[in-house]
RNA sequence: GGUGAGGUGGCCGAGAGGCUGAAGGCGCUCCCCUGCUAAGGGAGUAUAGAGUUUAUAGCUCUAUCGAGGGUUCGAAUCCCUCCCUCACCGCCA
C-alpha cells in the first residue's frame, strides 16, 4: 500500500511512475472520491465532535436536576445527521481503500523499464553449464528410471494433477537440501530459524500483499460457518515470516530482524493451466527456505544486496550454475519495489529456470501491517521496510541437481555440500 | 467438543452508563537533591486518522478499553454475535 498522500496532491506524478510498471491508475475516480472523503470526513468529525459535547451538557443538566427532554430531543436530530454522513464517509473510504489495496508498489528508480520478462537484465552469470557426452535428460526422466524416485502416479491417484511422491534416495536428497540450507542459513548468515503456521488468517494474507487482490491463486480453508474467519494455505513463508511484525512497533536497535522458515508452499497455479506440466517445476505444493529481513529504511537496498548474495551462496555451494537477472519493471511482483531472480541451469530445458526471486518491498507491506520502529529520542514511529527471498525453492533445486549431476549410467552425483547430510553417499543410482 | 473465568495503555491493575484517553502502581525519559551506589522530590510518557500548515513542527478535531453489531442524547461500562486467552473434563499426534 502506499502512502496516501501519493493519491491527494502528487497523483499525477503517481500514475507516471505506476505506468512504467503497466499499471494504469484511475485518476479521475480517485480524485472525485477523495474530494469526496475529504468532505464527508470534515463534516462527519465535526458533527461528532458537536454531539460529544452537547451530550455532555446533557449530563450536566440532569446533574443539575434540570429537564433535559428538549435538549434531548434536539440531539437525537443532531445523531440522525451524523449517522448519515457517518454511512457516506465508510461508503467512500471503502471504495477509496479498495482501489489502493490493489495499486501495486513504486518501483525503484534504479529499476530498468519494460513490459515483460524479456526485459529483465541480467546481472551477473556464475559457474559453466556442464557439458554431456550424452544426451542429457529431463528430471522427470532421470527421477522415473530410479528404482525409488519420482513417483508422479501415484501423486495423481491419491491427490492429483501437479503433485509429486518422492521416494527413497530422491526423497531423502529432498530433505538434505532443507537441512543444508537452513544450516547455511542459521549458522553462516545469521538468520533465526523459525518453524511457522502454513495456515494464515485474512489480515496476514492482506498484510503482505496477497489479499484482497490475488485470492484465486491460493488455496482457502474455509470455516464451517459464515462468522468464522476463513483461513488460507501459505503461497510461500514469506506471510508468515513477514507477518511477525505486523502491529508491532520495535525499537530501533533490535533491527534488522533475519528470520529463516522452511515450509511446504500452496498455490493454486489458477491462469497456469498447460504451462510446465511435466514434473516438479510448478506444482500445487512444494517446500521451500525462505529468507525474511525486517529492516531500517536507509538500509533495505544493501539489505536486498545480502539477501540475494545469501540465496546465491546455497547455489554456489551446490555446484550450480545460475545467472541473477534484474526483472523489469513488468515482470516484478504487486509488493516489490526492486527484484532479483536467480535462476538455475537446467540442461533438459537448455536455459535457466527461476530458483529464488529476491525482493525489497520497501514500505509497502509495513504500511499494510502497520510495522514500525522507534529510534532513539523521537517520539512518531517509522515504518520499517521488509524484504523477502527464497533461499531457495527446495523442489527446484532437487531439479538442478538431478539434471545437472547427472551420469550416463543413470545415476546422479551427489553435491559434495550435501553429502554430510546423505550419509556421506557419493552418488544416487539406480 | 463440554463447563467455568477472563480479554483495559510498554507491563500490572482500577473503573460497572456522563466529570475516563482512561485512577493507582511498575517500567522508561528529563530535571532537582544526595560527595559513588541506594533512597527521595518534581515533570513527562499510547496509536491511527483528518483539518490547518512550507513542515514528519505546532495547534484544533475525530477514533480506539479483543472484533463487529445493537440499546441510549451519551457506552470501557448494558444487550447480541464472533474471535482469542486461561483452567478443568473429553478426545487426540
Amino acid at each position: 500500500m502506499l502512502d496516501a498522500k501519493h493519491f491527494r496532491d502528487g497523483i499525477e506524478e503517481t500514475a507516471i511512475q505506476l505506468a512504467r510498471r503497466g499499471f494504469t491508475l484511475d485518476t479521475d475516480t480517485l480524485k472525485a472520491l477523495e474530494a469526496q472523503r475529504k468532505e464527508l470526513q470534515v463534516r462527519t468529525e465535526s458533527l461528532q465532535s458537536e454531539r460529544n459535547a452537547r451530550s455532555k451538557e446533557i449530563g450536566k443538566a440532569i446533574g443539575r436536576g434540570e429537564d433535559a427532554t428538549p435538549l434531548k430531543a434536539e440531539v437525537g436530530a443532531l445523531g440522525d445527521q451524523l449517522d448519515t454522513a457517518k454511512a457516506e464517509l465508510q461508503k467512500v473510504q471503502a471504495q477509496l481503500q479498495e482501489i489502493i489495496l490493489g495499486v501495486p508498489n513504486l518501483p525503484a528508480d534504479d529499476v530498468p523499464e519494460g513490459e515483460d520478462e524479456e526485459h529483465n537484465v541480467e546481472v551477473t552469470r556464475v559457474g559453466e553449464p556442464p557439458v554431456f557426452s550424452f544426451e542429457p535428460k529431463d528430471h522427470v526422466a532421470i527421477g522415473e528410471a530410479l528404482q525409488n524416485g519420482l513417483d508422479f502416479e501415484t501423486a495423481r491417484k491419491i491427490t492429483g494433477a501437479r503433485f509429486v511422491v518422492m521416494k527413497g534416495a530422491v526423497a531423502r536428497l529432498h530433505r538434505a537440501l532443507t537441512q543444508f540450507m537452513l544450516d547455511l542459513h542459521t549458522e553462516q548468515h545469521g538468520y533465526l530459524e523459525t518453524y511457522v503456521p502454513v495456515i494464515v488468517n485474512h489480515a496476514s494474507l492482506q498484510g503482505t500483499g496477497q489479499l484482497p487482490k490475488f485470492g484465486e491463486d491460493l488455496f482457502h480453508v474455509d470455516g464451517e460457518s459464515q462468522d468464522k474467519v476463513a483461513m488460507s494455505l501459505i503461497p510461500t513463508a514469506e506471510v508468515p515470516l513477514t507477518n511477525f511484525v505486523r502491529d508491532e512497533i520495535v525499537d530501533e536497535a533490535e533491527l534488522p530482524i533475519k528470520l529463516t522458515a522452511h515450509s511446504a508452499c500452496f498455490r493454486s497455479e489458477a491462469g497456469s493451466h498447460g504451462r510446465d506440466t511435466r514434473g516438479l517445476i510448478r506444482q500445487h505444493q512444494f517446500d521451500k527456505v525462505e529468507l525474511v529481513q525486517l529492516v531500517k529504511p536507509e538500509d533495505s537496498m544493501a539489505a536486498l544486496e545480502e539477501l540475494t548474495g545469501h540465496a546465491e551462496q546455497v547455489l554456489q555451494k551446490l555446484g550450480l550454475p545460475y545467472r541473477k537477472v534484474l526483472l523489469c519493471t513488468g515482470d516484478m511482483g504487486f509488493s516489490a519495489k526492486k527484484t532479483y531472480d536467480l535462476e538455475v541451469w537446467l540442461p533438459a530445458q537448455n536455459t535457466y529456470r527461476e530458483i529464488s526471486s529476491c525482493s525489497n518491498m520497501g514500505d509497502f507491506q509495513a504500511r499494510r501491517m502497520q510495522a514500525r520502529l522507534r529510534r532513539k529520542g523521537v517520539k512518531k514511529p517509522e515504518l520499517m521496510h521488509t524484504l523477502n527471498g527464497s533461499g531457495l525453492a527446495v523442489g527446484r533445486t532437487l531439479v538442478a541437481i538431478l539434471e545437472n549431476y547427472q551420469q550416463e549410467d543413470g545415476s546422479v552425483v551427489v553435491p559434495e555440500a550435501l553429502r554430510p547430510y546423505m550419509a556421506g553417499a557419493e552418488r544416487i543410482t539406480a
